[in-house]
DNA sequence: CTATTATTGATGAATTTTCATGTAAATGGC
DNA sequence: GCCATTTACATGAAAATTCATCAATAATAG
């Protein structure tokens, strides 16, 4: 583009006066809340070499049997082939491995190997201690009771 | 990549048999419920010719004097180059309009112009009835308390 | 003042994501 | 069994995002 030449007339002050959309939007506060709390984890993951996305998958595996392509991208909240892609640099690095399905032969199964573990055991510790932090202004009734809701928030539909 | 031709070995059930490291980390909870919620109102979105993005960006502007473009992209969680090819083309769409800062030659306010107003109205009506039924079934200090603890996130830190 | 440093946003190249579609395998009707 | 339909994933081209960096202006130190 290139810089305008025109100028702007005298206006008034940024801020708005009265309270704005966004501002009471649950729409918004859910994702200034997610985005505050990933920000701050995130020097985590990229010291560890990894995307946002790649924890992500990476954590979600972790506890799993291998896991069709399909549900892993719906559980990471991606589409299939962003997921596909992604696979198929992880694998490369040896994080995960891919295999067919012998039950159904459409499947891809996707599994964590030993060093994607390796890889992401530390992020969850750091993860966990992270969240813990974060939550200690709340007494535990308070933490389910907003975990609860954001389940229900999830479900609800 | 194309399909690998090795076969896996039989294993165990896809569910995991214990509770998974990501059923109660918040931030994987945060993502689903501002996911799912905004899974439910995109159709609406698309349906009015707007990325995602794009529906924030004009939201945030909807309510405020024009604004810088850095401060833009903080508003919505995003990063400063993103915004700015954004800005280029809601402005070719003629949704919003970029002049220089007199203040401060260094920058450019971001405003929302009539046209991208009459584009997002109808939006905004229709996130105000989306999250009206979405919280439904809680009460009103539910919904209070569960902002208030949202908004608690993005600024502890 | 002037020189240095910091801030703001634009940009090109590289990477990633998305959209549309293709192929193969499974499922269901008959 | 056979054909139509559906499901699962991969892929190429197009679009968007990111990273690194640049230029211009403002702020600050001396």
């Amino acid at each position: 583009m290139g810089r305008r030449t025109d100028t702007a007339r005298p206006q008034g002050p940024v801020e708005a006066t009265g309270s704005r959309f966004v501002d009471d939007y649950l729409g918004y506060l859910l994702g200034q809340a997610n985005h505050a709390l990933f920000k701050d984890f995130e020097a985590a993951v990229r010291a560890a070499g990894l995307g946002s996305l790649e924890w992500r998958v990476l954590a979600t595996l972790s506890d799993q049997a291998p896991m069709p392509v399909g549900q892993l991208a719906q559980e990471v909240l991606s589409q299939q082939p962003t997921v596909t892609k992604l696979l198929q640099r992880l694998s490369a690095q040896g994080w995960v491995q891919l295999t067919d399905d012998p039950q159904d032969q459409r499947r891809t199964l996707v599994a964590i190997t030993p060093a994607g573990q390796e890889k992401v055991n530390p992020l969850m510790a750091q993860a966990r201690e992270h969240e813990t932090q974060t939550l200690a202004g709340l007494s535990a009734a308070d933490i389910q009771r907003l975990k609860a809701q954001l389940r229900a928030l999830t479900l609800t539909r």
